[in-house]
DNA sequence: ATTTTCCCCTGCCGGC
DNA sequence: TGCCGGCAGGGGAAAA
């Protein structure tokens, strides 16, 4: 669910509320949101804390909390973070753990389907990386991500271009339906192995992929099933999707019906005619 | 090293 | 109506 634009959206309301505030207490209420599972001393370390800033890197949300430590969340499909400025009346349904701040507003993190995590970053580049991993690739917003990168990471690989801009070591931020959005925006075939990409072809994918972010966060993230706001609003880029989870409808550019398929085992929607399958080797 | 498969979880939807 | 399989926007580990 919360691809890029989605966490920058909760981020940006986040850091509009809660930063500068001090955490007065967390409660995990279910441990599987913690890694290490410990929720004793998680709660124990974050208590008492000031958050800095929120920060993204790719799908990561990150408080930067004062000493150098931070708070490290991830949504993976169904998480949600909702701010109120008060203690809400009941518990949120699927909760899985609440910030309470000194001004008295909640953050609550929910998630049905329990792939969230949080992570407590210690203080230190090398203490961050062994409790964390760092995971992620350059950003796909950061002026690091560029058509020349891009071309490096996709040169010689023979698996599917989708699979490649979906993996987050190579550009982060990008998932499922921004990576469709943009491959038909290049008009490229999301099968096509990364290195039979033409130069031409790979800038036209990296502009595309800057270009339906960007549009994702100006319209507040795609709110199409379960994704909502920090204040359990919904966007708008649900309205804007030109292929993603459109099969049966005429395309956007040149009517032919989109197509429905599995590519790097994710539902993959895409014009056959704008973007032409092609058989591959990248020689 | 890269690619592919499987798995983690729960909710929901369509088909029978 | 009720059950069941399949699918879902995430990523990581293990296998090939």
């Amino acid at each position: 669910m919360p691809e890029l634009p989605e966490v920058e959206t909760i981020r940006r309301q986040l850091q509009d509320h809660a930063a500068g505030r001090a955490i007065r207490s967390a409660t995990v209420i279910d441990p599987l949101l913690v890694d290490p599972e410990d929720p004793a001393d998680f709660e124990r370390r974050l208590a008492g804390r000031h958050v800095r800033e929120f920060r993204r890197t790719g799908k990561y949300l990150i408080a930067e909390l004062d000493q150098g430590e931070g708070l490290a969340l991830h949504l993976r499909m169904t998480g949600q973070l909702l701010w109120t400025a008060a203690e809400p009346d009941q518990v949120a349904p699927y909760a899985r753990a609440v910030l309470r701040m000194d001004d008295g507003s909640v953050i609550t993190f929910t998630d049905p389907r329990r792939f969230g995590r949080a992570w407590f970053l210690p203080a230190g580049r090398a203490e961050r990386a062994r409790a964390w991993g760092g995971r992620t690739g350059v950003d796909a917003m950061s002026p690091a991500f560029t058509g020349r990168s891009l071309e490096q990471a996709l040169q010689g690989r023979t698996a599917a271009v989708k699979g490649l801009i979906l993996d987050q070591r190579i550009v982060a931020g990008v998932g499922n339906i921004y990576a469709d959005e943009a491959l038909f925006r290049a008009r490229v075939h999301p099968r096509t192995p990364g290195g039979a990409l033409s130069g031409a072809e790979v800038r036209q994918l990296h502009r595309a992929i800057r270009d339906r972010l960007r549009m994702g966060i100006a319209v507040g993230g795609a709110s199409f099933d379960r994704y909502r706001d920090a204040h359990g609003g919904r966007g708008g880029m649900q309205d804007l999707f030109l292929v993603h989870r459109r099969r049966g409808e005429p395309c956007p550019r040149c009517r032919t019906t989109i197509e429905k398929g599995v590519v790097a085992q994710r539902g993959t929607y895409w014009c056959p005619r704008c973007q032409p399958e092609r058989e591959g080797d990248p020689c």
